[in-house]
DNA sequence: AGAGCGAATTGACCATCGTCAATTCACCTT
DNA sequence: AAGGTGAATTGACGATGGTCAATTCGCTCT
C-alpha cells in the first residue's frame, strides 16, 4: 500500500501513469508495496516468476544477465524515477529475463503486472505513449548491438564515450565501477583499463577518478584506430 | 491503392491489422501502395525521412545497417507475411534507422504511418496486442546482445544454430548466403566458415550447402569451447 | 591514523580472430 | 558444355584482446 503524497507524485511524473484518471491511480498504490534494499541487495533473479514490476524512487538499481561461463553482464543501470521489468506486462513471458541488484541504498515501490495490465484495458489511449517509450528503447538496443558489433575494443570505449558524454559538454561521469562499464561493453576490466590509458596518453581524453573529460572531440572521433 | 481481395485478407493476418474495423481497413488500402521490387533493389536508406512503413507479401527483404568503417551488418530478415519499419510509427523518429534491400524479388504494400497512427487513435485496443509484440523483439534483441557479448566466436555460432533450429529437430537451413550469417554474428565469413568446418571434424554437425544437421545436440551443448 | 578490502592498474604471455591472398566451388548465362 | 561471377574455403601471418598474477590505489570501518 503506497500513500504518501510525495511518492504519489513521483509515479505520476512517469509515463506509464502520468495519464490515469486520478482514482486509477489511486488503485494502482492501493495495490502496491513499498520496498527498501540495502546496497547489492538482489531483488529479483533472472528466471523468476514475473507477476510484478517496479518503480525506483531512489537509489541505483543495476539490471544484469548471467551467461554460461559465470560471467556476468551488465544490461543497464536504473535510477530514480524510472521503471523496470515493465516490458514482462505486455509479453506474457512469465520469467524475469534479467536480475535485479540494487547497486546503492534504493527505495522502490513493486506494482502488480496484471492488475496494472487490467488498468490499461479501462485506458487504451495510454498505450500510444507507452508504445513510444517501448520504441525508443528499441532503438537504443539496436544501437548497442551496433557497438559490440564494431571491430575491436577501442571502438566500443570511444563510441561509448561519446553517447555517454552529457549535452555535448565533453564530460562522462560514470555512476557505476569500471568493471561494470567493462562488462557492458563486452570486453575484461583490464582491456578496458589500457585502452583509456591509450587515449589518456594520446592526450585524447583526461580521466579523474570516475570522471572523463573528452579533450579533442574530433580526434577522438577520427581515432577510430 | 490495394485493391485485390486476396492481397488484403493477407494484411488481415497480420497484428497490426487483424482487429482493425472492416471500414478502418479499407481506409488503410485506400492509401496504401503496391511495390514489385526485383531481387537487389533498395526500398530505403539508413537515415531516409521514414513517412512509411512496409508489410511484405511475397519475397525476401533485409533490413541492415553501414557502420563506421563501410561494412555491412545484417539486422534482420523479413519474411512474407510481416511488417516492418513500423516501430517508428511510435517513436516519432523522422529517420530510418536502417536500409532495406530485397534479398529476392518481393512485393511489398507501402503503408503511410501518420494515416495508420490516426486509426490506431481511434481504436486504442490494438494498441495492447501491438505491445505485445514490440516486448517480444525487445527481449529478442537482449538475447542478440547476449550471443555477441559471449566471449568467443565459437559460443556464438553454436548459440546461433541452436535458436536456429526449426522445433528442435536439429536441422537448420539458411535462408541467406553465410556472409551474412557471419555479418550477423559480428564474425567475418572466413572465422565463420573454420568454426563450421571444426564442428564438422569433431562430428557434432553436418553441412550440406546451406543446410545444417545438429548431429550430437549434447555434445554441442558441451562443446562451449 | 591505520588496517582491511575490493577495485583498478600494470606486466607478461598466449589463444583467438581478422586480414590478405590464392584457390575451389556453385550457379547462372550464353 | 563452356565460361564467368561471386560465394565459400583454405592457408599463412600478425594484431588484438583475454588470462593470470602481482602491485597499487581508494574507500570504509574501526
Amino acid at each position: 500500500m503506497l500513500t504518501e503524497t510525495s511518492l504519489v507524485a513521483d509515479l505520476r511524473r512517469h509515463h506509464l501513469f502520468s495519464r490515469l484518471p486520478e482514482a486509477a491511480l489511486q488503485e494502482v498504490c492501493a495495490s502496491a508495496n513499498l520496498k527498501r534494499l540495502p546496497a547489492g541487495a538482489s531483488l529479483f533473479h533472472q528466471g523468476d516468476k514475473a507477476e510484478r514490476f517496479y518503480f525506483l524512487f531512489s537509489g541505483q538499481v543495476k539490471l544484469h544477465r548471467v551467461v554460461c561461463d559465470g560471467q556476468e553482464k551488465l544490461v543497464e543501470v536504473i535510477r530514480a524515477g524510472e521503471s523496470f521489468a515493465e516490458a514482462l506486462l505486455f509479453t506474457g513471458a512469465p520469467n524475469y529475463p534479467v536480475s535485479a541488484t540494487a547497486l546503492k541504498a534504493s527505495l522502490v515501490a513493486s506494482l502488480h503486472g496484471a492488475h496494472y495490465r487490467r488498468m490499461l484495458e479501462q485506458h487504451p489511449s495510454i498505450c500510444l505513449d507507452i508504445l513510444g517509450t517501448l520504441s525508443i528503447r528499441l532503438h537504443q538496443r539496436l544501437n548497442e548491438i551496433d557497438t559490440l558489433t564494431l571491430a575491436n575494443a577501442s571502438h566500443r570505449v570511444v563510441r561509448f564515450l561519446y553517447q555517454s558524454q552529457e549535452d555535448d559538454s565533453g564530460v562522462v561521469t560514470l555512476d557505476v565501477p569500471k568493471r561494470l562499464i567493462a562488462s557492458k561493453l563486452g570486453i575484461q576490466p583490464e582491456t578496458f583499463s589500457r585502452i583509456l590509458h591509450r587515449l589518456i596518453e594520446s592526450g585524447m581524453i583526461s580521466v579523474q577518478r570516475r570522471r572523463i573529460e573528452i579533450l579533442d572531440s574530433r580526434g577522438l572521433a577520427a581515432y577510430q584506430d
